[in-house]
DNA sequence: GTGAAAGCGCTAACAA
DNA sequence: TTGTTAGCGCTTTCAC
């Protein structure tokens, strides 16, 4: 590794030049307003002469203050995942925090490496997503006194900060909705099913719901791919042969969803009266696509990143405050791919 | 802020508990092969016993080492550069290293701040997204002695490492492209015009084909709005009643690009026959939209993003190394949405 | 509002 | 391969 040469320009140096000490030097740059004006100027006017950076580095070890803050999601790239990421970064990076992030593609085992590495800066809050840890994540986190953050999902009981949604609850309403609507036998299109726990949880209350009303789920798991879009294509003829009478799809993304919705308009299957589809995450797109747009269950993301970056701010500034469980709710937005409940 | 009580479990209990010396530990710590086996595995013991977290900021204030970088984008949300980010993620944490982003919505002066910021954490190496920055944001970085990876953009010559493409003759080439399949009236649409600087890049590379061959280009700058989908498909009409006799839109993103195929689909406009749509960044969905696909222009942005990480990780870990312009070139992917050049 | 003194937890030399 | 020693740059008392 690079080895850093000592500081060229340190907080002495400052001091030296304004010819104060030290730790009026330090209150300054951490509270400009704690030291008068005019010994204030004279120490800005060092800064900019010397060219002076304050040292986070040092001034945490010294002074056990964090200003970082991590966050732990299954991805980043997912369309989903990025928008709150950027909002919580837009927010803490507002309020002087620096954000980190990790991400294991739904490995509980690269996610507890990512914890453990994490840990190591003692951030001032982590943010994680899913209910789902290792075992050994939970009590990792648990001991290192740094508080937690749960989001994406409100199931479990490790963190009492959680901020998201009951993905069982999901899947169960979608279900319904898209049996009130006239589906007579459904599908779950998903990919990754054996890794991502929110998925499976969707499919719990969605096979939930069909099984009360007699009816039997299909699972479709499509096989792990460079594109998700090509993938889901080619899989719509196949399950539609396979599973004849299939009238009703739910997709664990929108991706998905839409690229049903491109290759049943290619295959000439009308959308909706022979399939539904719906979709899942509410992607900008989603109510733009033509010639059908794509009825999906929104999410409230934005909402939730705003809610997860709030809770952390506050969890870092007040040691007393212990989060809350947040659901942010969902909602069903019927679009042209689906009939309207009756 | 929360105030961090002082470490419960530090180095010095693990070597007590182990009966070695604090720098015998230090070293398995970070370098295990270093220690014997013998050693090591008493140390490991210890380490367990006591859930000892080695203490990365003492760690990398006394020792100067950082295991820390950071990535400054425009924007987390932009799916081009959420995938990038996430592949960097992967690459550099797998090589030990924590990544701290930063975006600045394409504000020279929030990235100015951004910088400021990231520069007190002393990170191994800093990743950035284009060309121009604010003089003094340029300065700073320069004068921090951490190197620096320009990415995404190769124009420009500030620092010794790039590795993206050049934005000028992408934008030459996709007018070039479009000239030889038939077009005779050319649109560039964009959004937040005045501010993304590497969409007015590509703008005067387009210009300059244009005008070489007596062609006159109308630039949209689509408003800024919570929405881009929605955005796009409301200009095209106007946009065409306005400029009788435009044939052609090559646009600043792949979602502006499949709005407007959306909407001409909607209102019945032949494609490519009567409009041909060139969009840019050549999205996972492109190459599956139906009716038609979207032609497109692929940066590579995989192997920007794989060779972007590689270039941190050589200049984190080797002092002499000073990086190099690596252009990652770029494809015209002819699709349903152009007509083949003649 | 400002200054003096002590020490945070670790690593880098060096020595053994 | 392991131990000893010194000190990184800052913040925090506690004075004044």
């Amino acid at each position: 590794m690079r080895q850093r040469s000592r500081q060229a320009v340190k907080l002495d140096d400052v001091a030296n030049l304004a010819k104060v000490s030290p730790s009026t030097v330090s209150l300054f740059v951490r509270y400009p307003e704690k030291v008068s004006v005019k010994t204030g100027k004279k120490i800005q006017a060092a800064i900019d002469e010397l060219g002076y950076v304050h040292n986070k580095i040092a001034s945490q070890f010294t002074g056990g203050r964090s200003s970082s803050m991590a966050v732990i999601v299954p991805s980043i790239a997912n369309i989903i995942f990025s928008r709150v990421i950027q909002q919580i970064e837009r927010t803490v990076s507002a309020a002087g925090y620096q954000l980190s992030i990790a991400s294991h593609d739904h490995s509980l085992d690269k996610e507890e490496e990512q914890v453990k590495a994490i840990l190591q800066w003692s951030p001032a809050v982590i943010a994680i997503a899913g209910a789902d840890h290792n075992p050994s994540t939970v009590k990792m986190l648990q001991n290192s006194g740094i508080p937690v953050v749960q989001m994406w999902q409100i199931e479990g009981s490790h963190f009492p900060a959680q901020v998201g949604n009951d993905h069982t609850h999901v899947g169960f309403q979608a279900a319904q909705f898209m049996i009130e609507s006239g589906c007579k036998k459904l599908a779950y299109f998903t990919t990754r099913f054996k890794e991502d726990i929110r998925a499976q949880k969707r499919y719990q209350g969605f096979t939930a719901a069909l099984t009360a009303t007699g009816l039997q789920p299909v699972v479709v798991d499509i096989p792990r791919t460079d594109n998700i879009y090509q993938a889901s294509r080619s899989l719509l003829m196949k399950t539609l042969v396979k599973e004849r009478g299939l009238d009703g799809i739910f997709c664990s993304s929108d991706a998905i969803a839409s690229a049903l919705l491109m290759e049943a308009f290619d295959k000439r299957i009308q959308v909706p009266q022979q399939l539904s589809i719906l979709g899942f995450g509410d992607f900008p797109a989603s109510a733009f696509l033509a010639p059908y747009s794509l009825s999906s269950v929104n999410l409230n993301a934005d909402n939730m990143a705003a809610k997860t970056a709030e809770m952390m701010l506050k969890m870092s500034e007040d040691n007393a405050y212990q989060g809350e469980i947040v659901d942010v709710g969902f909602e069903i937005i019927p679009r042209d791919s689906t009939n309207l409940p009756f």
